[in-house]
Parts: structure tokens; sequence; C-alpha cells
DNA sequence: TTGGTTTACGAAAACGTGGTAGTGTTGAAA
DNA sequence: TTTCAACACTACCACGTTTTCGTAAACCAA
């Protein structure tokens, strides 16, 4: 068990100083040929490679962004986080990833842990909490304290900084709108409760798209779920009803499990029943009947997002003093993926 | 934009030195009350927080353990990440995430980026590449340089450390006496190319739940696929000719593919084909039918891995010298979860 | 006053690195 | 012989922290 070797045992092993052992590593001309390769053969030997803490103390830049998301166990964050680390990896950056689990204080925690030095810049996507609670105190003080942040998908207004969004309101008006393009009238929305930013904007496009086929707006049709293991029951009661002859799900899991429900009943998808969702993930490719979905690349986000941050960080270098903060906030493409719940 | 402040700023604001104010934030009984409250009430106002970059270049500890998987975006990888999060939150530890892709080299890069002093220890399940080449010289360095490592899942003999798995044989075996118990005689085997270790090992359980019971072994009943993608032909074709009579699968994508096959053919699951995967899944759940599967529940092995990984770090502090390395392989329970794939 | 103890604080080293500035030796030009 | 430059290397500083050791001042007993 050898530990790592430094410059120092290495200079104190061959008898010069440490800063001949240094210049010899990085090629310097100040050092003689004859002493820059016996200290290159030696490192060589002995494996040496610098000390990513010592760096990163000496050039206050640690070369790793902190990612800050809700859950992790869920297709379209782990896809967030495959695009990020693509970006990340090639620029030469490792990602630490923490978990808010929903939570605010979690976020908080998180947020404070990393923001102390480990990590350059952050990525992170809003627990549901913190747009609940709309406190956003953690946020402006990383920004205060010149660390950059890009938020992506569950974002706020009332943060300033980089963001990476999809057209929630557009993409839900497409889904919709193809809904009604299929002859379909009574569409029920299955959303997740208000404050989640997405959901919200998605509520909006659906509700743009039935005024403007002169569709009327039936609040009733309208069904908020927190928490998934009570969307059975709510389903099956509005199903029993003949409410509705399509739905337009603001999640996968949403959709499957109506659909579950519906064949349960007896209910054909797409022919009694038509059924698209957002997000396409694995659910919905593998489900019987496939699920038409709304296709919101996960990994495109996070490309993006790490572009942005990891630009920023490399400007950063440069004008220091300059505080020109153009923030911008990058809407990425989405488009309907048709399957066989819908006709 | 005020950059956080450090104990020299503070010192040199209040007049004292940097050791007073180090002391006095520790609440040394060294420094007089007065200086203390003073520091205290200054740091507190500035929102002083050590720079853990410092902390960890001081006290030769990371407080971050690396975690290196082939991917993300699967399900059963990030529950573990899910798991090693959970433990690794508790003990005040980040974790950082790095991806192989399945690639050798992108394993070793990857772990030397992170050896060089980024963090304390590692918890990885070996690429595809890395098991097919049999080299694991990257992973003995970091082991010889005194990093612990933890493996899980796809683990090697070839190297000795901790690991945790799950006992692939006896759940196959299992999955597959289940089968058989119903009845089912001419059951395949879908799996992956040979060198992946669980996929052999799952394998060997197959085989001997068949000769146990009699049930001749048959080569032709031994599917491996390479891609997904070519699955659905292979199986087809296979189907055709009424081969088998059931299906154990070694991932839930090979099963969710063959039930959806033999639905287009007319087949009937689970009476003309029982289905079992390995690896209970988001598939599983919501595929129709569901799907019966071994579960493997990647939360325990990741809370385990953190937990053994937390333990050995914490343990080092003492001992120092002693050697005593006395590595343990956790094997998790398994159980089999019944769904509609199966009668 | 002297000697010793306590109180309250400071200086400096260490962790590992890299850049700037400096130092001493050699050889050659003035 | 002096001067200057080139060479080959070392000293030192900074990054932010903790910790060990040191010491000045104050206090107290003799």
């Amino acid at each position: 068990m050898k530990r790592k070797i430094t410059l120092k045992q290495i200079a104190k092993e061959l008898d010069v100083s440490i800063s001949t052992v240094s210049k010899s590593l990085r090629n310097s001309l100040e050092i003689g040929e004859e002493t820059r390769l016996k200290v290159q053969a030696f490192a060589k030997f002995y494996n040496y490679k610098p000390n990513n803490i010592a760096l990163s103390l000496k050039n206050r830049k640690t070369k790793s962004i902190g990612i800050i998301i809700p859950e992790i166990v869920h297709y379209f964050f782990s896809t967030v986080i495959n695009g990020i680390e693509q970006v990340a990896n090639e620029h030469g950056y490792s990602v630490v990833i923490c978990l808010s689990d929903d939570s605010f204080d979690k976020e908080v925690l998180n947020m404070e842990m990393l923001a102390n030095g480990s990590i350059d810049g952050f990525i992170m996507s809003l627990s549901k909490e913190t747009q609940y609670k709309g406190d956003f105190h953690h946020i402006t003080e990383v920004i205060n304290q010149g660390m950059p942040v890009v938020m992506f998908d569950r974002v706020t207004n009332d943060i300033l900084c980089d963001k990476v969004i999809i057209d929630d309101k557009a993409a839900a008006y497409e889904a919709v709108q193809s809904l009604i393009n299929n002859g379909r009238k009574k569409i029920a929305l299955v959303t997740t409760v208000d404050y989640v930013s997405v959901g919200k904007l998605r509520t909006d496009g659906y509700e743009k798209a039935l005024l403007d086929n002169g569709i009327p707006f039936n609040e009733d049709l309208i069904i908020k779920i927190e928490d998934v293991d009570t969307c059975e029951i709510t389903i099956s009661e509005l199903l029993h009803a003949r409410a509705f002859d399509a739905v337009f799900a603001v999640n996968e899991l949403f959709a499957v499990t109506i659909i579950k429900t519906a064949s349960k009943m007896g209910l054909k998808v797409p022919e009694d029943l038509a059924v698209i969702a957002f997000t396409d993930g694995i659910i919905s490719k593998y489900s019987t009947p496939s699920i038409t979905t709304v296709s919101q690349s996960g990994e495109k986000m996070g490309n993006k997002a790490a572009k942005m941050l990891i630009e920023r960080l490399e400007a950063e270098h440069d004008d220091d003093e300059d505080e020109n903060e153009n923030y911008t906030t990058e809407v990425i493409e989405t488009h309907l993926i048709k399957r066989e719940s819908t006709d």
C-alpha cells in the first residue's frame, strides 16, 4: 500500500527542489535536459499525478459541477444527467449529484454543502416543495457569491440565471390540438398540483387549445393528482361516468395508469379513449398499447445546460470584474411522437 | 458579487490573528469570551463557512465517494445510486458520478480522474468491455494506493475487495423452478453475451433448475442477444417454430419485447407463453400484462455498498498501518414478484 | 521584587501545487 | 579584469484551514 507520490517526495528522492520537479514535469525550459528527463522518468515510474485537491485550492477551480435534482429514479432526470455528463466529460469536468427528494430542506442543505468550494457551478431543477414555498434565497445566495447557476425544466422567474426549458405551453397545445384533430371533444387533463411550474404551463396550453377550437373549458375535466397511488381510483370514477373520450396526461406514469384502468373496464384504447402523455420515456414505448407522447429530450436539455454553465465558467476567467450578466433562456424543441394510444 | 469570506479576511477585519478566528469559531476555551463572541457574530453576519477544498487538503479526506457505473438511464443503476446517496448523505458524504458507457477506456479515465484526490473511495459496477477484456489494472492500482473500492452487481473474482451482489444463480434457479412448477417444460433463456458476469451466473442457475427437474438442457433454447434491437427478430423466429412455452429473460427489456412480439403473433401471455424477467423495474410493473420478475433491490444494494465503504473509510482513520483487509461479499436477498405474465 | 501560573492570543507549519522572483555559477564579450 | 548574459536551479508566496507551540501580559503567592 504505497500512498500516491507527491512533488515533495520526488524532490527529496532526487535531491532537487520541489520547483525543479514541478517545472521539469511541465517541460519548462528553465530546467536542464538531464535533470528534466531524470525527473520525468522518475515521476512516470511512480505514476505521479498532480493532486486535484491541491490544484483546486490553488486555482480556485474544482473542475466539477453540481447537479441538484428532485429524484434520480426517474427517466427524464436520468436522461438529463446523461446529457450533462457527456458535455462535462468532454470538457474535463466531473459531476457531483445531490438529490433533493423534492424536499426544500434537503435542497438547501445540499446546495450549501456544495457551495463551500466543492464545485464551480450548479445545474438544477427545483424541488416541488421549493416551488410551493417560493423561497429561493439559497439560490440567490450562491449566485451572489459569483457561482453560476443553470436551471432546467422546473425553473422560476424569480431567479435571474441561465435556464433550459421546453415550451411546455406550446407542446401541450400541440398535443391537445392533435386530439381535437382526431375528432375528440371531451378531453380530460390529468395533471399534478398547481405549484409545479411545468404543470401550470401545460394546463395553460391545454386550455388555450380547447378555447381556440371553440370547445368549452370544463373544470371538471381537470384532474389534479398529488400521488400516483390515488390516480387509479379517481380515474376509474370518471371513466365510469364516460365523462371524456380523450386524456392528456402530464406524465407517462399517469398515462399508463389511465390506460390500464380503462382496459380493466373494458374500454378500448384508442377507440374509446385516446391518450397522450407528456415526457417521452421508457414506459410509453413499452406500454401496451404504446403511448403517444410529447418528446422532451432530457439529453438535449442536459447537453445545453452543461454547455451554458461551462461557457460561463470559462468566460469568468477573463472578465473578472465585468458584471455583464446577459442571462439567456434556451428553449429545447419538442415534438409529438405518435404511437398506438391515439388514432 | 461578494466572494465567500475566509478566515484571513475575518482576521484582518477584526484585527486578530487567523488562529484566533479559527479557534473562536470552534469554541476553543483558549480564546476569551469577548473576542470569541465578537468573532462568531462577525462570522455569522458574513455567513462564513469553511472552505471544503482547504479542509480536504488538510484532512486528506474529501468526504465524497465516487460512483462508476456503465449507464445511468437504467432503472436498476439509478436505484442503486439512490440507495448510495441516501446513506452517503446521512454520513455527510457527497457522491460524484461517472459513467463508463460500458467502455473500458472511459472507465479507466474516470477512475484515474477521481483517484487523484477527488474522492475517498469508489463504488462501482464493471463495464461490459472491462469484463470482456478482463483487465482490472486500474482497479488494482487505486486499491494499492490505499483507496477502498466496493464493487456491486457486475463484479469480478480477480479483484479482492468488498462486494455487494445478489445470488444470481439461485435467483435464476428459483425463477425457472417456478415456471417448471407451473407445468412448463420447454423453457427458453434469453440472455446477454457470456462475458457479462451476471449473465453467466443466471445461465448456470437456469441450467441447474432444468437438470434438477430432469429436463434436458437444450442449447437451441438459449438465445444470446447483444443488442436489444435485434431481439425482436430472433424472438419471433423462435416463436413461430413454437419451440418453447416459457421464457426466462435476464432483463425486463428483453421480456417486454418478447411479450410484445408474442402478442403481435396472436399468442396469449401467459397461456401460450409464460414470461419471467430478472430485475424488477418500472417496465415490468407497467407492462401489459405486467411481468413476473426476480426483484433485485438496487436500493438495498446501494445502501449496503455505501455502508461498507463508509465503514472502511472511517475505520482507516484508526489503524493507519494495520493492513488486515478482511474483505467481505454481501449477498442481497431476492424474491420472485408474481404478476400477470405467469400463471 | 521574584518566581511561577494562568489567561489570551499569535506565529508558523502542514496539506500539495505552481508561478514569480531571485541566486549563484559559468563563460564570454568589452 | 570587469560586466553581462545565459543557464540551472532554489526560495518564497499563495490558496484556506487546523493545530501545535510559543510568549507576552496579568495575576498571585512568597
